[in-house]
Order: C-alpha cells, then structure tokens, then sequence
DNA sequence: ACGGAAATATAACGTCGTTATATTGTATAA
DNA sequence: TTATACAATATAACGACGTTATATTTCCGT
C-alpha cells in the first residue's frame, strides 16, 4: 500500500515534471525567437496543445516563467565562471571570467536580456537575494576583483573592489548589451564583439596595472 | 484677403502647435516618471483632457511620439559632445566626450533607454540613417577616434577607428545602462557611477597608449 | 463505486494600442 | 451670407494581451 501510494505519487509528480518541462522547452524556444513582448502565454499554450490557463498552474505568471528560463541557463553561467578558480592569477582570472561573460551574453541575448537589461520591480524581501543567480555571479566576481586588488599590482587609485567589479562588469556588458539591443542596425560597421571585448579587456587591465607586464 | 488668409493659417498653425506642445510636454513627465510601458496613451490623453484619438491626430503612434521626444533631447546630447570639439587633443577630446556622454545618461535616464536600449524594428529605407541623432553621435565618436588613431600614439593593435569607437562606447554604455536598469537594486552597492566612469576611461585610455603619459 | 484533489478547460475581466466612424468647429469659395 | 470642405476632436469599437473566477475532467486512495 505504502509502495503503491509511493510510486503513484511519484508518477504524478513525473508527469507534473513532464508537462512542466514541455511549457519551459516551447516557451524557451518563442522566447528565443520572438523576445519577450512577442511571446504570448497564449502563443506558448497553443504550441504545445494546451489553454493558456494550464500554464497557470505550473508558473505563476509570465515572468516566474522567463525567471525560471534564465535561472536554468545562469547555474552555466555560474559554473563557467567558476570553471577559471583553476587559473592561480587573479588577474588572469579575472580576464578569462570577462571572456566567459561574453561568450555567455552573445550565446543566451535572450536570457541575458531578461537578467540584465530589464527593470524588474523591487524583490520585496530584501534578504531573497541569496539564490538570485544574478547576485551570485556579481559576488564572485567582487570576489575576485578583491583577489586581484590583494595582489598589490595596481595602481593605488584601484583599491574599491565594487568600483573594480562595476568597471569590470559594466565594460563588458555595454559590449555585449549594445550587440544585442542593435545588433542589426545598419547605422554602425559592428566588428566581432569577441575581439572587441578582448582588445578592451587588454587595455583595462594594462591600464589599471602599476607597471605594463607580459 | 491674402493677409486675412495668411493669418488664419498661422493661427492654425501656431494652435496646431500649442496641441502638439501639450501632449509633448504631458507624455515627457509621464514617461520620465513611468517609463515607456507604464505610460499609456489613455493616460497621456486624460491628463491634458482629450481623448486618446486626438494624439493620433498629431503622431502617427506611441513610438512616434518618444522618438520626437528623444529626438529633441538628443539634439542636447549632439550639442555636448560637439561642444568638445575646442580640445585641440584627441585623446583628450575623446575622454571629455565619454564624460559628457555619462552626464547625459544619467540625467535622461528615460530618453537613453529608447534611443539605446530597446531593440527596435528595423528602420525600412536604408538611406534613412541620416539624422538619426544616435546615428550622429556615433559617427561623431567615429571621427575622434580617427583622429586618436592618427596621432600615432596607441600601441598599434588599436588601428581600427570603429573598433576603438565600439570600446569607448560600449565600455561606457555599460555603465550607464547598468545604473539605469538596476538602479534600485540592493543587491550590489552601487559606486557613484561618475567617478566609476572616470577611472574607467583613465584605464582604458592609460592601457592603449604605447606610453604612459601625463 | 465514491470522494477529493490535481490538472485542464471555458469564459470572462480589465487594459492596452489602435482605428473606423461620427461630430463639431471654422476658414474659405460661391 | 450661406454652403462646402477640411481640420480637430469625440464615440465606440476591434483585436490582442495577461490574468482569473468558475466549471469540468481525470485519476488516485479508500
């Protein structure tokens, strides 16, 4: 009795897992192509057969959907962030976290434009930041801006590890949210954002450096 | 009759204009204060006491009538960044322009996100780049970084003036647009992002001179 | 077979941008 | 002076959206 109770229930929750996994494989796709605004709940439900209302009752709007999306997709970004503790120099982890945080935005602009370039309304609870896969990536790598500070290898006016983080961040991510947002604007001559951010990374780091190395 | 008829139309004319004044003036605050989505038509017209279809009269749509409204404060921003142009210095033109560039940003938070940070579709006539402010400005910072370039004084991976252009701008352009999107957001202490602007640009021009100067 | 909960559907609400269709006012032409 | 034409505004509606109140179905444990 116990077994059957067990395994039925653990059925339901695989078919519960089962239609939940196909709004988010459907909605992932719409999201993709079409952007945010121009994926309806209705769009998603009818893709995969169902009312919009099915929906409801898995995701509580349509936001918990694409937050739910993106936090799939930056657990990678997280990991592949962290994939660089291997390299023993701050400073070169710094850099190669800069080249996986390209790599990440140009290959998920969808997600990425959820995450970063969106306002979303205040997250009530001010102590529900821990878990936001956003704050997550931000505190490691103030982490390691902290690293590269406590190597005593920049100039002195570099010492505010959020201000390191910030310039860090912010340079990249104008790069990448620019490609994004006007990626297909006939207006300017876009050279490969990957060299661009490379060039930009070398200058800020040999720009930020007591003494030009390497 | 001609003077009769000639003044006529000018007060046409001039209350044509009054109209126009109005709705822009009421949607500027509101869409300051709202944003883009959080501002409605239904509500733009209630505020000045007309009705939504008096607005079509006098814009073609919602876009139409931001796009006049960006478009008149990004006369401002054209007029800053040329204003530059008494520096005899390149470089330091340049770095006076990402200055200027900031300060526009963050004192029209709601015209920057239009004109640079929302996708939009595609501009139809391919010659119809020309006055674009935002297609001005960037040809603007094209033509200093050319001049940079000419001085012969970064290190010579930074040949490319619409590569060093993409740098400037995007390097900046994250920050800017970090500060707008996540302004509000506790997650991440927030430095003043002037002062982070400015250390950026000293790195970033610091780290692709062959020398450093000054 | 029955009760109940989970999953899904039907139908609607309120809002949005926008537009087809009046209605008004006013300047010119007869 | 009156008629006409047109600009400005209003009324009412359309279709789409996110969402929800309210059925209905489906399916498990008893």
């Amino acid at each position: 009795m116990a077994m059957r109770s067990l395994s039925s229930f653990e059925r339901r929750e695989r078919e519960r897992g089962e239609t939940r996994r196909k709004i988010l494989d459907a909605a992932r796709r719409m999201f993709v192509q079409q952007g945010y605004e121009g994926t309806t709940m209705r769009a998603i439900a009818a893709k995969i057969g169902y009312t919009p209302t099915a929906i409801y009752h898995h995701f509580k709007d349509k936001d918990a959907l694409v937050a739910e999306l993106s936090a799939l997709d930056f657990r990678a970004l997280t990991q592949a962030l962290q994939r660089v503790s291997s390299l023993a120099d701050p400073v070169a982890r710094l850099d190669k976290m800069g080249e996986e945080y390209v790599e990440f935005g140009l290959t998920h602009p969808m997600q990425y434009q959820f995450m970063f370039m969106t306002r979303r309304p205040q997250n009530g609870a001010p102590g529900a930041t821990r878990g936001d896969p956003g704050a997550q990536c931000y505190d490691f790598l103030r982490q390691t801006c902290s690293d590269v500070i406590a190597t005593g290898r920049l100039r002195p006016q570099f010492r505010d590890a959020d201000e390191l983080a910030q310039i860090a961040w912010g340079s990249l991510h104008g790069l990448v949210a620019l490609q994004v947002t006007r990626n297909d604007d006939p207006a300017f001559e876009w050279r490969d954002v990957r060299q661009t951010a490379a060039r930009m990374r070398d200058a800020l780091i040999r720009g930020m450096l007591r003494e030009p190395e390497g």
